[in-house]
DNA sequence: CCCTCATATCACCGACCGGTGACATGCGTA
DNA sequence: TACGCATGTCACCGGTCGGTGATATGAGGG
């Protein structure tokens, strides 16, 4: 015991040190902030708890993405075109009518949204804290969604007496509470929404809301 | 200055020091308590703040409330009651179909909670936060929607072909998505939430919803 | 080979948190 | 009047947080 400062106890290979990359570092700080965000939430996302996720010290979150914020910022930068990809489904024949689109539209962000819990933590933290470090994260999920439903609709117009994007971003938000209290209590106001008949059930009357709303004279 | 302990700096008021009544004191916390859940939300919702701004000590938190939980709970109790009142419409005819029924159970919804920023906390705190603290008030808020429903539906029954349940928590879900994000930012999905006029689409998009739900064939 | 600099680590700071024990004080009562 | 207890106050603890300056260390170029 030549250095009795007991630094041996915490270093269990002494030999493989360090990687020393800063690529290979951003890129496990990255990955550890996604991992805090989807498991823990917005409460308890921090410096200190993404540091020891990516098993590295936190002075290398502020050099090299300069703090929390720049951290968030580039999580959304990959977020948009993550999410586009998510929501995508490649070889899938265009809806014949503006409803088929409006009802694929929305199941279909019911069942990526319920996948993925990293975005219903974002989605969750929007409403709960509207601090400006999440500004950038609902920047792109808005984008996302826009350019998504954009490229969905194609050339199909919807009946031109109705206010179709109000009643999209009606059933969007629908959508997005029921997947948020599903994932946290299992129910929302005294519906269950946790077995896939729960789910079948929600999806029935989605279904039926569109209809009734596009197809109705 | 014979005793130079300096708590004189603190002590504008020596003469009235202070009332000395348990009750009133209570109040003043479960007062306090729901005040700092409206301005703060359940981020900076703990006994230091809710002591701050009751002008009290911690303690007292702890000995008359067993600490947060309790002082949850009581903010509970009463919620329940509370809710129902800003809910009910005293001298209101009652609707003629299920679907006015419907259509007015959820507009009623929108405004009331559009109108009160402490629910909205605490709905947002439901999704954001699965903590056993909030266990207590989402139960409470459930309970008291459920209730509201069946006092309000009388004896008018739902098309026995439709899932009226299902159908009323999509658009319960909708109404309480909308209003928490245009609470906190403004617009949901690139749709603005912020002016009477935007309400007004959304009232209007709510409404063809529940009319092609509930009255086509 | 050595020097340099980017990379990584450590130690520390002040602030706030929840929680608790000890103390002061005033009200009701014996 | 004097005592006892409920009410109110204060100081302190351990812990975590965000943030920063100083320091070790390894890779690559002169």
């Amino acid at each position: 015991m030549t250095r009795a400062v007991t630094p041996e106890t915490t270093l269990p290979e002494p030999a493989e040190s360090r990687t020393r990359d800063r690529a290979r570092t951003e890129a496990a700080i990255i990955a550890a902030a996604r991992q805090v965000l989807a498991e823990s939430g917005f409460q308890g996302f921090g410096v200190n708890a993404v540091a020891r996720r990516a098993d590295c010290d936190k002075q290398l979150i502020y050099r090299y993405f300069g703090g929390l914020e720049g951290l968030v910022e580039a999580i959304g930068s990959q977020l948009a075109t993550w999410l586009e990809d998510s929501l995508a489904e490649p070889g899938e024949a265009p809806p014949a009518t503006y409803a088929d689109l409006a009802e694929r539209l929305i199941l279909r962000f019911l069942d990526a949204l319920r996948a993925n819990p990293l975005v219903q933590k974002i989605a969750a933290w929007e409403v709960a804290d509207p601090s400006p470090l999440v500004a950038c994260l609902t920047m792109a999920r808005g984008m996302a969604m826009v350019r998504w439903i954009a490229r969905m609709r194609g050339d199909l117009t919807p009946p031109a007496a109705l206010d179709a994007p109000a009643l999209n971003v009606v059933l969007i938000a629908a959508v997005q509470q029921l997947v948020l209290s599903g994932a946290s209590s299992g129910m929302f106001s005294g519906v269950d929404l946790r077995t896939d008949a729960d789910w079948d059930r929600i999806r029935t009357a989605v279904r039926r809301l569109v209809r009734g709303a596009y197809l109705e004279t």
